[in-house]
RNA sequence: CGGAGUUUAGCGCAGUUGGUAGCGCGCUACGUUCGGGACGUAGAGGUCGGGCGUUCGAGUCGCCUAACUCCGACCA
């Protein structure tokens, strides 16, 4: 078995230290000479591009194309719809000027006072705005709908207080942005998405996750209904991994968007917005990893197998990497990526090492010992079980074993999911429960000011109102009021 | 934006009553090693976060300032 890191804190000792200390020491990312802006290093962005290539596929599945809108946003825009503002405003950068002079002292540069912009320009938090103004060029009637684009962008939504992918001031996401005729097809829309999120969560991020409705006090600024997919996360807290929104005609409206339909009668379009961002780095990494550092999916891992070889000079080096080249090429034909590390200033230990704290699903060992006997010794990262199999049909083994691990580690998750949801039934219970983390099932009156109550009394929120399970009603654990359903309650991100 | 802490070599840290800066890791070279973070020898590497002050003399004392981390409030 693999010792412990001297250098990673342990999860028990302190869970938020533990991912910092991960994501440095994994050299995912690190902080930037910019307040709240992080690096993504190759190693994180990496994994990014994985998840990237495989969202924009399943985009372009579900007929979706991309395009690209302006980073800055006249600042009159952001005002055009009243929530959507006013849930942004306190968190946006605003460009003022655009020129820069050489300071008269000779000491750098300072901004030109002669060159302030004529209308301010925000940095986007979101693009709604900008492409609802656009849209309004590109509609007229019915056939001109849908629109279904989607944009990979950065945004800026300037945070207080700011963790690596978790929340950071700047960061990359996707946007997806669709007009359509009617309020069904926008509203399916938003489910489409809100599906395709989940199965990319489950599929590729192994994680499981619930999918549900937000309440009124959580939904995204502007929406009429806000779908997502929360996750839970090792310490019991939970994290939204993905929002869908239906966004009605607010949109539409705002920016006078209509459209002649078959009875030749004007109408407001109908409109959803949904996205993920880099903080699904952040899911992936609290999802699975332990105390040896990360754990990644063979679906998103940078590189799947790592090969170490083990030799006592140059003649055995040369040996073995004559015979890693043959398991390399059967393993790429199968579509499984490989590194071989075969750097000579580290040793096979500290290689180890350093793959478990990277993450990388497989390892394959192999010395002079395993050239007699044909052998190769296969580590999983998962389990951090090893064993020694004949090189004959090595690739098949991994690919198996790839497999296998994917499984597993959704599995893993979704029984510690399991084993820390349970139904509350009152109000006290519920308190004393809420310090012990997890998803908490609840009957709850609807209202906004339930949930304050409960948020500030016990910091917990309703991360959703699920879409699939127990539909049977029954009494607010607060009020005793009359409940439809129970609904997710945690702690979360 | 409030509270606390930190800032000294690439990284992690020590530095006593104020006397001119050190340890570990890493890095470079050579050698021995190589199946779970090897070892020896020889090297390189510092405007002590920044500014002002006290002093014969400041990493050390005082004031100001900046950045970062953690805890709150706010939020994807």
């Amino acid at each position: 078995m693999a010792k412990e890191l001297k250098e990673l804190t342990s999860r028990e000792e302190n869970y938020a230290q533990w991912y910092n200390d991960l994501v440095i020491k994994a050299d995912l990312a690190e902080n930037s000479a910019v307040r709240g802006c992080m690096v993504i290093k190759p190693y994180g962005y990496a994994i990014w591009e994985k998840m990237q290539r495989q969202l924009d596929d399943m985009f372009k599945e579900t007929g979706h194309i991309n395009a690209y809108f302006p980073l800055f946003i006249p600042k009159s825009f952001l005002s055009r719809e009243a929530d959507h503002v006013e849930g942004f405003a306190k968190e946006c950068a605003v460009v003022t000027h655009y020129r820069l002079k050489t300071n008269p002292d000779g000491t750098g540069v300072v901004v030109d006072p002669e060159a302030k912009l004529e209308e301010e320009l925000i940095v986007r938090p979101t693009s709604e705005t900008i492409i609802w103004s656009t849209y309004k060029n590109w509609i007229q009637s019915y056939r001109d709908l849908p629109i279904l684009c989607n944009q990979w962008a950065n945004v800026v939504r300037w945070e207080m207080r700011t963790r690596l992918f978790l929340r950071t001031a700047e960061f990359l996401w996707q946007e997806g942005h669709t007009a359509h005729a009617t309020e069904e097809e926008a509203l399916e829309e938003a489910r489409k998405m809100l599906d395709v999120y989940a199965d990319f969560a489950e599929k590729y991020m192994a994680v499981p996750v619930i999918k549900g409705i937000k309440s009124a006090n959580e939904r995204f600024a502007g929406a009429v209904e806000t779908f997502c997919i929360e996750a839970l996360m090792q310490d019991g807290k939970s994290l939204q991994a993905g929002t869908s929104h239906f966004l009605g005609q607010n949109f539409a409206k705002a920016f006078d968007v209509q459209f002649i339909d078959q009875e030749n009668k004007l109408q407001y379009v109908w409109a959803t917005s949904w996205g993920v961002s880099t903080r699904l780095i952040g899911a992936l990494i609290m999802a699975h990893s332990d105390n040896n550092g990360l754990v990644l999916p063979p679906k998103l891992a940078p590189f799947q197998v790592v090969i170490v070889p083990i030799y006592k000079n140059d003649e055995q080096r040369n040996a073995i990497s004559e015979k890693v080249a043959t398991i390399i090429a059967q393993l790429k034909a199968i579509g499984i990526s490989v590194k071989y590390d075969d750097s000579n200033n580290r040793k096979p230990g500290w290689k180890f090492a350093e793959y478990e704290l990277k993450g990388v699903p497989v390892r394959l060992a192999i010395g002079a010992r395993d050239l007699e006997n044909g052998t190769i010794e296969v580590m999983r990262r998962d389990t951090l079980k090893k064993e020694t199999v004949t090189m004959e049909g090595i690739e098949l083994y991994v690919k198996d074993l790839l497999e296998d691990i994917q499984t597993n580690i959704y599995k893993k998750a979704l029984d510690f999911r399991t084993s820390v949801t349970r139904e509350v039934d009152s109000y006290d219970e519920f308190k004393v429960e809420i310090e012990k983390g997890g998803f908490l099932m609840c009957h709850w009156d609807g209202t906004s000011e339930t949930e304050e109550r409960i948020k500030q009394e016990t910091k917990a929120t309703i991360r959703c109102i699920p879409l699939n399970g127990d539909k049977t009603p029954g009494k607010c654990i607060v009020t005793g009021k009359p409940s439809a359903q129970r609904v997710v309650f945690a702690r979360n991100y």
